[in-house]
RNA sequence: UGGGGCGUCGCCAAGUGGUAAGGCACCGGUUUUUGGUACCGGCAUUCGCAGGUUCGAAUCCUGCCGCCCCAGCCA
């Protein structure tokens, strides 16, 4: 017997080998690499989403499998944009999502004092010059993306003087936009990046960790390499559209002191259908008051996400199943609901709950008389164990139960017909009670009590099983029902986004019927309401009237059954 | 003067010269006191297209075609 490793997830069929993967393991093979570090830097300036989860999953992932470590850094280089707030609700959501990273939260600002001298070393080394051109003159200058930039009448300035210059920029003696520094390169570069890019910028700003220490900021370019090289990170994993920035990024590594050298990797950022993903979007939906916040549970967010039930497990499932590529690919958001209804399937403690309720008389059942039924609380889970839920002359079940005139393919209730009531007795419907308007207020039901528990001693079938509650007993819930917030798979293809709005992404349903332990459902904690779907109960809610969210349905055969015309 | 990427089933994706994994979705069927779950079966003679190299090509070469990203003092 041989003492083979067993790679866990290479070797998975849910969980597709990636070339991150085969990288980091090779470079680690190599001796190239003997602490594997990698680090998730978001830019503190909006909520995180599903797609960052993706980036979090790879990232936290990859370190733990290679026994490495996985920084928190905050990307705070522009504190025009950046919130405390953003910065507490990111490590809630990691944390959220189930991991951990080594030490501190780390923060680029904490490296503005190097990052300075770093920039002085540059200038004294003739490779970077204050720039006064405007920022309009500046994009002239650049040139297109077809024709080379033209170098700015400043590129030549004296060392001296670039030092002069740049020492009385971080002393606040100038006005916003009036001068930068930049890195000189090489303005006739196929790649604009290269084209003498901006290094620091004055913004006489308070930032939110530094305050007002500093009058000039590094750009994203000046900060992130040479924060990671800091960082002992050997793996900067970040997404596509930064590949054309890695020629500068690796230019910065090369002309500054770094205490070690990070290579940049690129992967696909992860789209999904029927939603959007960027924040500038995501942002105009709660502006607009199209949600009702960040954590609508409509919203990809994670906390929307999590108010909407999904655990984050099923996120972190998820995330491993697309897999990781270079390819812009759109993942259907079924895939999702799998991942979401594959977990909630095994942990979701079941209950009855009645969403639309439509009143049933058991017309032989004793008038005030009341009996408790055992009902297994998870099918999935035998150490979930049972509960009693009652049962009385007077029920509710779900109106689309009951059709009075069945087509073909309906097997549940109909006039003269028998079903079974879960955990109860068989039901039979004898007569239809309308009111003027001819809608259908009640039915009058027999039950058989030879049938308790669900089944018939003389061995009839039936082909229905339905939920129901007990209309004495059961106690009152609002459940918000939600659908896709968009009505087209790709919202951003359309000319304007909001255009395909879903008008019918929120149903609130304020009159459900919950059997008694359900009333007891703790917020933010999933549950199955049978038949119907997966829900967690809200924030919003109140004892006396609990709110559940929908967080996704189950599969519905019916559904798809009359969808065919059936 | 342009540069950087990417094209394998409806969607995601493995595959790294030896004869197309897997998942999602979809379609059948079995079990079922959730029209759920579970289980079984079906679903790419072909890898954007066209040539070439080779005994053998999704994998190598050439040429096309298509899609994405870049002209912030955002990240």
């Amino acid at each position: 017997m041989t003492d083979a490793v067993v790679d866990s997830d290479a070797g998975h069929p849910d969980r597709p080998n990636h070339f991150v993967r085969d990288i980091i393991r090779a470079d680690v093979a190599a001796g190239q690499v003997d602490n594997v570090v990698t680090r998730f830097p978001p830019e503190p300036n909006g909520y995180l989403h599903i797609g960052h989860a993706k980036s979090i999953c790879l990232n936290f992932g990859m370190a733990e499998e290679f026994g490495g470590r996985c920084n928190l850094r905050m990307d705070d280089t522009n504190p025009t944009k950046e919130e405390e707030e953003y910065i507490e609700a990111i490590q809630r959501d990691i944390k959220w999502l189930g991991f951990e990273w080594g030490g501190d939260t780390l923060f680029a600002s904490d490296y503005f004092e190097t990052l300075y001298e770093w920039a002085e070393h540059l200038i004294e080394a003739g490779k970077a010059y204050v720039d006064d051109l405007s920022p309009e003159e500046m994009r002239v200058y650049r040139g297109t993306l077809k024709e080379p930039g033209r170098d700015s009448p400043y590129r030549t300035r004296p060392v001296a003087e670039n030092l002069d210059l740049f020492r009385r920029m971080r002393a606040g003696e100038f006005a916003d936009g009036t001068r930068v520094l930049r890195a000189k390169i090489d303005m006739a570069s196929g790649n604009i990046n290269m084209r003498d890019p901006v290094l620091y910028r004055i913004l006489n700003a308070n930032h939110p960790r530094t305050g007002d220490t500093w009058h000039i900021y590094p750009t994203y370019d000046f900060a992130h390499g040479q924060s990671d090289a800091i960082e002992g990170v050997s793996h900067s994993l970040c997404t596509l559209e930064f590949a054309d920035h890695r020629p500068l990024y690796n230019w910065l590594i090369e002309n500054l002191p770094t205490p070690s050298t990070p290579v940049q990797y690129e992967f696909a950022r992860l789209n999904l259908t029927y939603t959007v993903m960027s924040k500038r979007r995501l942002k105009q939906l709660v502006d607009d008051g199209h949600v009702s916040g960040w954590d609508d549970p409509r919203m990809p967010t994670m906390s929307g996400l999590r108010r909407r039930g999904v655990p984050p497990e099923a996120i972190r499932d998820f995330a491993q199943r697309i897999g990781v590529a270079r390819a812009d690919s759109t993942v259907e958001y079924s895939f999702l609901e799998s991942c979401v209804r594959e977990r909630l399937n095994k942990v979701a403690p079941r209950y009855m709950a009645v969403l639309r309720p439509l009143k049933v008389v058991i017309t032989n059942y004793p008038e005030g008389e009341e009996e408790w039924l055992e009902a297994v609380n998870n099918p999935e889970d035998e150490s979930a164990g049972t509960r009693s839920v009652p049962f009385s002359r007077e029920l509710y079940i779900e109106r689309d139960d009951f059709m009075e005139d069945p087509p073909k393919k309906f097997f549940r209730l109909a006039p003269g017909r028998e079903v079974r009531l879960r955990y109860a007795f068989f039901l039979k419907c004898n007569d239809v009670i309308k009111n003027e308007a001819g809608e259908i207020v009640e039915l009058h039901c027999t039950y058989d009590p030879e049938t308790r528990g669900g089944s018939a001693p003389d061995g009839r079938k039936v082909k229905a099983t339905l939920h129901w509650v007990s209309a004495g007993h059961a106690g009152r819930a609002i459940v918000r029902m939600y659908d896709h917030l968009f009505t087209k798979e790709a919202p951003d293809a359309e000319g304007d986004f909001l255009s395909t709005i879903n008008p019918e992404s929120l149903t609130v349903l304020d009159d459900a019927r919950l059997e008694p332990e359900a009333m007891k459902a703790v917020v933010g904690s999933a549950v199955q309401f049978e038949r119907m779907g997966y829900f967690c109960a809200d924030q919003d809610s109140q004892a006396d009237m609990p709110v559940f969210n929908l967080t996704m349905t189950l599969k519905d055969t019916w559904k798809k059954i009359q969808a065919k015309g059936g």
